[in-house]
DNA sequence: TCAGTTTGGTGAACGGTGTAAACCGTAAAC
DNA sequence: GTTTACGGTTTACACCGTTCACCAAACTGA
């Protein structure tokens, strides 16, 4: 039998519609066209209201499609860092980030889909999609396999303002902290900061809010690269690797 | 004569139809609905069309609305500055600092529509609006005041990349640095840097991307400016600083 | 095998968007 | 007082998301 079993045939091919239209999605997104249900439909060859088959609304489609990027754009940071030796950690995280940055600059329509997509004040699926960010669980894992690898200095559980302290325990984000341990979770904080720090350059550099030429630089990434090193405890090799952006983001 | 002079009759009807346009548009905005040509010409008592002898464009209207909008509401954090003494001026940096991020959260479509509409690829009139940002100005006028006043080390020109220097030797930011010494315009590189940290938390959490209990908390707006206050010398001062973010968090 | 139901599509339609063209009365300008 | 330019309207086009009624084909169970 060359199906699993309990997938019929029906639930295959309406899996492969998803794929499609997720596929097609993409290549308008990548074209600069506009994402739209008609745009896509008639690539496809159907009408509009035939996408309501598959997604409730608009704002479904634009969901699924801003998670099938990020997961498609989180393999591509994870395959540089793959180009380090396995026990490089700080060069395998500073390498996908910087790849994240250089993915965000060249695709900008795409990072406002997936990263300035109001997702607060939404529904509880969207919440979700908090957790679930394909890109989030990567510098996360990253972060941490550094961490149990030189034990920097993270803050005590008890140094940490009340709600933090809550949201390490018990947190939202996309963080694997199954095993990690209680008295380890300020780790999460120095995460979240990491985080706050990577969103904030690329956004704004992504947005254009600031000089032109300090974007096209990347002087102002590498900056921030330079000023975490110290909080991830990898300053005496920051040298090398702010040399390992500089040659990444001089690729093409 | 009641009229000043070479402001004939119809340049004032003009002005008047702008001053409308703007003030319709906002209150679209703050009423939640969406901004578009109809909507405002609707509510004019004119026709879609008509707005086209004001405007080029949408995005025009866009650009116009978010640039009163960004005045507006510089006029509020420089409201809250002034409620400090005069010499307060690391206070007054952070109570401002502090109102931005309180008015993003409160008017996060306002806040997308200034900071988040990609200015880099579009046109010199919208490359402008970069140098033309109220809040710019303001945030650069109160971090000089302060380094003028305390003199904390700023990086020499020779310290900086080459991109970095010929960027705050002649700066396409809202910066007033007109009479500022060429050897003190290592203080623009900290702006820059002050700005990204600035800009990046706020629109981070408005786009909610991190865990909604520390957004509502606040605790990463205030390790930022925690972390932030050694680079402009207030450490000293941090912990008063700190307590003034936070009675500014808790109003209303 | 046949009836019944679910699935996945169509076409028409509603109300909404930005935008372009043609047209026109009135106010300003010479 | 004639001319011009401004500021509006109407109409129209091509999109958009969304709903509804309808229908054929595919699965399902007796």
């Amino acid at each position: 039998m060359p199906t699993l079993p309990q997938t019929t045939r029906r639930e295959r091919q309406r899996e492969a519609t998803y794929d499609e239209i997720v596929r097609v999605s993409r290549d308008l997104l990548a074209e600069g066209a506009e994402l739209s249900l008609r745009a896509v439909a008639g690539r496809m060859g159907m009408t509009a209201p035939a996408l309501y088959r598959y997604v409730g609304n608009y704002q479904e489609l634009v969901d699924l499609v801003a998670f099938e990027i990020d997961k498609a754009a989180t393999a591509t940071f994870a395959a540089a860092a793959d180009e380090l030796p396995e026990d490089d950690y700080a060069g395998r995280l500073v390498v996908s980030v910087t790849e994240f940055r250089r993915w965000a600059l060249r695709s900008p329509r795409e990072f406002g889909l997936v990263f300035a997509n109001p997702i607060a004040d939404a529904s509880c699926q969207r919440r979700e999609l908090l957790t679930l960010a394909s890109s989030g669980h990567l510098f996360t894992d990253q972060m941490r396999a550094l961490w149990e690898h030189n034990h920097h200095p993270i803050p005590a559980l008890d140094d940490l303002p009340e709600t933090i302290r809550t949201s390490v325990l018990d947190p939202l984000i996309p963080a694997e902290v199954e095993g990690l341990a209680t008295e380890d979770r300020g780790l999460v904080w120095i995460y979240m900061q990491g985080w706050t720090r990577l969103y904030g350059v690329v956004a704004l550099e992504v947005f254009g809010h600031m000089d032109p030429r300090v974007i096209e630089s990347g002087e102002m990434f590498i900056s921030v690269v330079r000023e975490f090193a110290p909080v991830i405890g990898v300053e005496d090799d920051v040298e090398r690797l702010v040399g390992l952006v500089r040659a990444r983001l001089a690729l093409p």
